[in-house]
RNA sequence: CGGGGCGUGGCGCAGCCCGGUUAGCGCGCCUGCUUUGGGAGCAGGAAGUCGGAAGUUCAAAUCUUCUCGCCCCGACCA
């Protein structure tokens, strides 16, 4: 097994397989597309899983569960919806060795099932605002796959509220995307765009959508996470109404929010480089981990000794830390190994710091290293994890500041693209004229972010004045 | 579905063009000794019906046909 992973100048794409295998994140199954998310993978995705859950909560949202398979007449039901996923499906004909009489499909998404229930549940304006979040399992059937960021099955949670008015249904639109940047910011360390989707980009049966971009090592976009106002769309397909304080009969009005592992894909390709992950220590597995380093017998049982008490003071202090025990490897391979694997901070300790009552520390953002003194270290530690959380979010502002540029014409729309990063421009087209540029360079409309400069300007392609400002990149 | 690449011990590869006896190499793994502050060294050892099927041949990892699978690049999507 070669050392390290491709450099990212190389070959991105390599880069990112490298780490995500090397790092041990997942593996590939073997069905084509599908993967295997691997332990060291799986508690980045419970640590984004247990945050944005009690976030849900702490705005009022509670959990189910809805099954996996659906009638596929219920996808059908939807106009717009079974045009968007009608592709993309995969579907169950036979069941305990008999073909069935109505094939079932997995579930893409749960809008058509979830509504179905709703019918039951909602009849009056009391039984509203429903506010329910599900944690589940989604397959689509995808031509090209990759790694966390687009797989045939992948896991994610999906929200699906209904609403008395279209306001109140728009607000809780507009609040989780909210919620969903300060998750990326705050958790992630990954600041993102939050704005809406234009007509060509948004979800399938969606009135509006909107998103956060964010923008990866590569200077390319992800949408790393949606949210939709759904309108009365499912409530009119499903026949889902309630009796209003007047006593009429009124369609329920809708919302649907969701982020996936793909998150997990955003974290490595917002945070890497060339030795592998770099996480966050708000979701970092292990927040310090522990390289002992020894002689002999004696040597290590003296370490040992000195390290104890360090680890359970880490402990208390709400700090996740890992002592690196394995004896077969030595203290430079596990320095490497655990740089893969992103961990923010690093100790290591042999004989001369037991000696002298210090620690070595590395800064795996930074890539520095010193030596302190061990009652200082223990002291400052839950300080020093959110200083490096603070300045990988800075670093990464300012490196998406950096490739972001505002241009006013086509020429310059191209070479930035080119160049990669983000163009800011103003924007009067048409969906046509958007497929047009997408056609001839590979941007899209990422967004039309909710902050605008509020003055007018020229649409770079259309010539006309416009109000409205437009994000456009190439994205994955 | 179009284009490209690849299937050979656990992993990464060589060998194939030009068929020939025990199919090599690196990493990893096992045992032992020496090591351990940036990917340890030496010695010994285990492990492969060469993706599958059929064919050509005295003889196939190697040639032919078919087939299965995976990865990468493009059109769809979170």
């Amino acid at each position: 097994m070669s050392k390290g992973v491709t450099p990212q100048s190389k070959d991105y794409a390599k880069w990112y397989t490298d780490v995500v295998q090397k790092a041990e994140l997942a593996d590939y199954s073997p069905v084509k597309g599908c993967m295997v998310i691997r332990p060291y993978g799986y508690a980045l995705w419970e640590n984004i899983k247990s945050e944005l859950d009690r976030m849900f909560k702490d705005t009022g949202h509670v959990n189910a569960y809805f099954p996996m398979l659906i009638p596929e007449s219920f996808l059908k039901k939807e106009a717009d919806h079974v045009e968007g996923f009608a592709p993309e499906l995969a579907v169950v004909t036979h069941g305990g060795g008999k073909k069935l009489d109505e094939p079932l499909v997995i579930r893409p998404t749960s809008e058509t099932i979830i509504w179905s229930m709703y019918k039951k549940w909602i009849n009056s304006y009391r039984d509203l605002p429903l506010l329910i979040n599900q944690w589940a399992n989604v397959v689509r059937w995808e031509m090209r796959t990759r790694l966390f960021l687009r797989t045939t099955e992948f896991l994610w949670q999906e929200g699906h509220t209904a609403h008395a008015t279209a306001d109140e249904a728009f607000e809780e639109a507009y609040r989780m995307i909210g919620l969903y940047r300060d998750f990326a910011e705050h958790y992630m360390a990954m600041p993102v765009l939050v704005g809406k989707k234009t007509e060509n980009e948004k979800f399938a049966g969606a009135v509006e959508t909107y998103t956060i971009e964010a923008m990866m090592g590569d200077k390319r976009a992800l949408q790393s996470g949606t949210s939709h106002y759904l309108g009365q769309n499912f409530a009119k397909a499903f026949d889902v109404t309630f009796q209003n304080e007047n006593n009429e009969q009124e369609y329920v009005y809708a919302s649907s929010w969701g982020v996936s592992t793909r998150l997990v894909g955003a974290l490595i390709m917002t945070h890497g480089d060339d030795k592998g992950l770099i996480l966050p220590p708000k979701i970092a597995p292990y927040q310090v981990v522990i390289v002992p380093i020894y002689r002999d017998e004696e040597s290590k049982s003296e370490v040992m000794r000195y390290i104890e008490p360090i680890k359970k003071q880490l402990g208390d202090s709400g700090v996740r830390c890992h002592v690196d025990m394995r004896e077969t490897l030595s203290p430079g391979f596990k320095f490497n190994d655990w740089e893969m694997k992103g961990v923010p901070l690093r100790l290591e300790i042999g004989p001369r710091d037991v000696k002298n009552e210090k620690l070595v520390v590395f800064r795996r953002d930074r890539g520095e290293k010193e030596t302190v003194s061990r009652d200082a270290f223990t002291a400052s530690v839950t300080a020093q994890l959110d200083t490096i959380q603070n300045d990988m979010l800075k670093a990464r502002k300012a490196f998406r500041e950096h490739n972001t540029e505002d241009i006013s014409s086509y020429e310059a729309l191209k070479a930035r693209v080119d160049a990669g990063g983000f163009a800011r421009a103003y924007w009067d087209g048409s969906s046509e004229d958007e497929k047009a540029i997408q056609e001839a360079c590979k941007a899209t409309i990422r967004c039309i972010p909710f902050e605008q400069p509020g003055t007018e300007g020229v649409c770079f392609y259309t010539g006309r004045k416009t109000k409205q400002q437009v994000i456009l990149a190439k994205a994955y």
